[in-house]
DNA sequence: ATTCTTACA
DNA sequence: TGTAAGGA
């Protein structure tokens, strides 16, 4: 399909995304040196977002005000890319996913308080 | 006028 | 995370 080719086109300056996200500049550009996104660049250097750059920055938005940290937003993003996770999404029921992946974002908030369990994908393999 | 990087009373 | 400084 051509529309993800649309919604991946770099196109949009840091100013209008920072309208269209309610974030700082300070912020969309922190989230960028975490790999949580990768906005193209001018030749002058300017970063330019893509329509998918911006919904990532409101998905990190709304983990971020549900008290989700850094550790934990990486966490579940990396399990979009998880190929077990995909898997999984296939072999399980839909509302079996969303029960793991709300879960997941219990277990997210609890590495405020608590100490993070790296890599503890075991849930996922039931 | 905008955005970028670096650094921190 | 905010913000000041110095360039581009």
């Amino acid at each position: 399909m051509s529309s993800e080719i649309r919604r991946s086109m770099p196109l949009l300056s840091i100013s209008i995304v920072m309208q269209l996200t309610d974030l700082t500049a300070r912020q969309i550009r922190y989230y960028e040196e975490h790999d949580l996104i990768q906005p193209h660049r001018t030749e002058g250097n300017r970063r330019m977002f893509s329509l998918n750059d911006v919904d990532t920055l409101l998905e990190i938005k709304d983990m971020l005000e549900q008290g989700i940290n850094m550790a934990g937003i990486k966490k579940v993003f990396a399990l979009k890319n998880d190929p077990a996770a995909q898997q999984a999404s296939k072999e399980i029921s839909d509302s079996d996913l969303r029960k793991i992946l709300r879960e997941e974002m219990r277990q997210a908030q609890r590495m405020q308080k608590t100490s993070i369990r790296q890599g503890d994908l075991s849930r996922f393999y039931q």
